[in-house]
This record gives structure tokens, sequence and C-alpha cells, in this order.
DNA sequence: GCGGAATGTAGAT
DNA sequence: TCTACCTTCCGCT
């Protein structure tokens, strides 16, 4: 599930079920129970999500201002799943649980569950802004600057495609955005960085930050434009665990959208790469 | 029911 | 470059 869409995402739906209340938090599988604790009954009352991190903002036990942060990586295939109503029993490895999103002299209104993620730990507000530090401009939020990540690009050998999937080059974008960014734009995704105009890297950047907001409203990843959805070219719809619409993204050998070329795949750097080699000579 | 792959990253080698 | 992390879902038997 997780890019950046996702975790941004979450910090919405966590801030709206959770947000101004007191929240019981544990830790079933007993990987995370002492700071679980540590949070138990306090009020979360901010979200923030930077690139593929959530940061769940806990006050603090003296009301002194500073916040400990809960800060979550959910990396290949962590979740983080809601439910409603008093929550069942645990089942599984729930590394945390959280409970809440209602008067403390109500039942609890949700309940949620966080599993299998690479990362969860308390953080200061010292060291959420140091994760902040080493991570690229992220399309979704409102302080970025892509002319960070220009300046990173454009003095680099390394392919567009590696460069796109390093956090601390640009945040948020994964192996699905990657590839279609990619091929929306016609760009090779072994061209060096360096060979990139700043003209098209203005473009990816404004491309990515409207497919990712489209990504957090409909929480998924769409990306092919309406003259080559399903309906428009009556072909069959995508079905896969994802859902959305895709141009290359896991269809190797299938044939292109656009031009009929077969997709390709390759290995880049331990992850797959999709791309046409048609549409994508610039 | 089982094997494999996956939207990711850290840490060892 | 490789392995561990250890969930979910798909396709095959």
């Amino acid at each position: 599930m997780p890019e950046g869409h996702t975790i941004h995402r979450l910090a919405q739906d966590i801030g709206e079920r959770f947000g101004g209340w007191p929240v019981r938090t544990s830790s079933p599988q007993g990987r995370f129970t002492e700071s679980a604790a540590r949070l138990d009954g306090r009020p979360l009352v901010e979200t923030d999500a930077h690139g593929k991190h959530l940061f769940l903002g806990f006050a603090g036990p003296a009301s002194a201002g500073d916040l400990d942060w809960v800060h979550i990586h959910l990396g290949l295939y962590g979740t983080l799943r809601f439910g409603t109503g008093r929550p069942p029993a645990p089942t599984g490895q729930i590394r945390l649980r959280m409970v809440g999103g209602a008067d403390p002299d109500q039942p609890p209104a949700h309940h949620a569950d966080l599993r299998g993620p690479t990362r969860c730990e308390v953080l200061t507000d010292k060291e959420k802004a140091g994760v902040g530090d080493r991570l690229g401009p992220d399309p979704l939020r409102a302080d970025a600057d892509p002319d960070r990540a220009w300046s990173r690009i454009s003095r680099s050998r390394v392919s567009v495609a590696a460069l796109l999937l390093d956090q601390k080059v640009v945040a948020g974008v994964g192996n699905v955005y990657r590839a279609e960014v990619l091929f929306r734009h016609g760009i090779d995704p072994y061209r060096p960085g360096r060979e990139l105009t700043r003209r098209e890297w203005e473009e990816v950047w404004a491309d990515l930050c409207a497919l990712m907001r489209q990504g957090v409203r409909d929480n998924r990843i769409d990306t092919v434009r309406p003259e080559h959805t399903p309906e428009a070219m009556s072909r069959a719809p995508r079905v896969d665990d994802h859902g959305g619409e895709v141009y290359v993204y896991r269809r190797a050998r299938q044939p292109c959208h656009v031009c009929g070329a077969e997709v390709r795949t390759a290995d880049l750097a331990a992850r797959n790469l999709f791309w046409c080699p048609d549409c994508q000579r610039r």
C-alpha cells in the first residue's frame, strides 16, 4: 500500500478519528510496550506526514508544549487498519493498538491496529525535525521546495529512475509513481539526472503534485489520462490489489495502452522498473 | 494450503 | 549487493 499518498491519507484519517481525545495505546505484540504505556491515555493533538514517514503527536504529560511523536514507517508491507466500536480481541502481531476517538466516559468510537511496520518509535520534537531534514521535498507538503530536488538531480550522473526513488532527493515517491510519472512525460528511465532540462523537471514535479494529491483523495493510485481509461478505450479494467489504472507499473510484456509496444521491465537497485521503450525516448 | 511477490528501508558485508 | 523485517494477496495445486 504505502507510497506517500497512503501516509498523508493516514495522517488525515487518524486525525479525524482520534484527534483531540485521550487515546488508549497498547502493544499486544510486545515490541512497543513501554512506549505505549507511557503514551496511554494522553490526547492525540496533531498528526503529520513527510514522504513515507507518519508522525502522531501526543500531548506531553506536563502540558509543557512539547509533543511526544510516534514515528511510523510502514516499510514494504506494514498496515494500519481502522475499526469502529469496541475493538476485537487482538490477533496476530499488533505492534500498536490505539483505542479512542470519543469522550472517555463513552464507549470507544474507533480503534486502529498497526502491523508489520519497519519503524515505530517515540521521538522528541527535535528528533522529528531531524527526520524531516534528511528527506527531500515532498510533493504533498505545502512547504516543499522543488528547487532543492532540482539542485541534486541536475548535478547527478545517476539515472532519473533511481533519483526519483531516493527519498533524500524527493520524499514520498515510490515504485508506482516513479514508473508512471516517467511514462506520462515520455522520459527514458535510464537518462542521467543531469541531462534532464529544468523545464522537464518542473513538469514532472507539477505532475507528481497533482497525481499524489488525487491519490490522497481517492486512497489509491490512478495515473491514466481521461483518453486512456478503460471506458475511453473499450478495454478491460485493471484488476489487482492496488485497484488503480496505470500505464506501465506491473504491466511487463503487455501492450502499451498508448502505442501497443510491449511494456518492458528491468531490475534497478533491487526494485522492478517498468517502462514503454517506444513512448519513453526523451 | 503453499509459494512467491510486493507500493520500502536499514544494516551488515 | 545482500538479507532481514514478517503482512497481505494472488495464483496454483
